[in-house]
DNA sequence: ATTTTAGTTATGGCATACCAAAATACAAAT
DNA sequence: ATTTGTATTTTGGTATGCCATAACTAAAAT
């Protein structure tokens, strides 16, 4: 008896290039959205009718859409379970950052010892672009590539579920850090450390890996404080 | 306008003393368990509605439970969205154990500053109690017991996130933690290691209590690899 | 003016029915 | 005997309706 590896599901596999999400997996991705662009801002009620409506779908994927977000931080529930956008303290942002320095000190550590030559070529290049393309004034783009720098470090240490815990801690960190990201005082200091890491990673040098990843989310904790503080004056204005 | 806090609000909090727990939440923890004693071995299909029959209750609080425990790992889908038992395999187990050993270590290190002394001293009592009671044939208990001393570090730690997350970590892992701990050669690395991790905590030793975490998780999975081997004889036979 | 309370509405939890797609069983063909 | 084709069954995804309770409103009592 051979091993037969379906056609089907490799297409149809959790990434696949076909396969129509589910409406819960579509509403949560447009949730998702809404919620870190501040079309629907912290604090708001998120009754599933209303949203369901909203968004053309029955209740059962809302809800489900909605247990998505909870599981990610984005969703929090009342004591009545009624679910809200989540709120979160500095505090708690800070809480998150710390898990997800830790998380990327062990991935770029991992990486250090698991990434092939071409993946540790790919993440320098990636940071190539970045500084590139720091003059344009297309932000979005620049976050993007942030992102995608460290998710490339975080998958060159070949740890599926370390990939994952990462990835629901950007998606809960990911409104805040855009928002630093628009602070230029931090883009220099971003810049050098970038290039610390990448030149750790080349030299396959895992306690350095590590400690400059760690460093890199202090300062990124850093820039946060500050664009929250900046945000905060110009509402009170 | 003064702040008022409701009473209700308080009692039905998400830990709170009564709240009747959904039928979602009953039956994720049923299944849990089952899934942790293997009852329901890896790889078995859980079908929406033979499970929910036998539980008792309808397809959507069932399928909600399910998606809980997927979200903790312990359930996995097919391609064509079939959930079953998740079977992960040896080098699963592993990258797991290493985020855990990263989780805890970041627990210990922040635990150093943030814990108030009590909580130090109860960690201490959690493993006195461990120590007395390693005689005893019921080995339920001790490994409950070892449980409650990582997981009190963790709350100690004053990081909410990072306990949600670690919980979930733990959850995964129970099913081999609980065989590994059934070997008794490991047991007095354990005991040694966790008299270490005490003693770094309590002269608030930031560096060693994160070292010392870190070592110890080593420890475990080179006990799991063991214990697993172990059980692969046993059932060759 | 404030508090109580009775009635009404809004909301989440759950059960159920239907559907499309996948899995399965089985007959027919090679 | 193996493969192909077809009918049947199973399964997850979705929509919908009902229910208990929480939230809200407004009238009554203090």
């Amino acid at each position: 008896m051979s091993v037969v590896i379906n056609l089907k599901d490799v297409l149809n596999a959790p990434g696949g290039l076909l396969r129509s999400p589910s409406l819960a997996e579509d509403a949560a991705q447009t949730l998702r959205k809404m919620i870190l662009l501040e079309k629907l801002p912290p604090g708001t009620a998120l009754p599933e009718r209303d949203l369901s409506q909203a968004l053309g779908i029955s209740r059962t994927p809302l809800r489900e859409a909605i247990r998505l977000l909870a599981g990610e931080g984005l969703v929090q529930y009342t004591a009545a379970r009624r679910p809200f956008v989540a709120d979160p303290s500095l505090e708690e942002i800070n809480d998150c950052l710390r898990i997800q320095g830790a998380l990327e000190a062990l991935a770029g550590e991992l990486a250090c010892t698991q990434a092939s030559t071409q993946q540790i070529k790919d993440i320098a290049q990636i940071n190539a672009t970045i500084i590139k393309t720091q003059g344009d004034n297309t932000r979005l783009h620049a976050f993007q590539a942030d992102m995608r720098f460290h998710q490339s470090i975080v998958k060159a240490a070949k740890n599926p579920p370390l990939a994952k815990t990462h990835a629901k801690y950007n998606a809960r960190l990911w409104r805040v850090r855009f928002l630093s990201s628009q602070r230029a005082d931090g883009r220099e200091s971003t810049r050098r450390e970038h290039h610390e890491i990448v030149e750790a990673l080349m030299a396959r040098d895992a306690p350095r890996t590590s400690h400059t990843l760690k460093a890199h989310l202090i300062t990124t904790e850093k820039n946060i404080v500050l664009a929250l503080e900046d945000r905060a004056a110009i509402t009170e204005e």
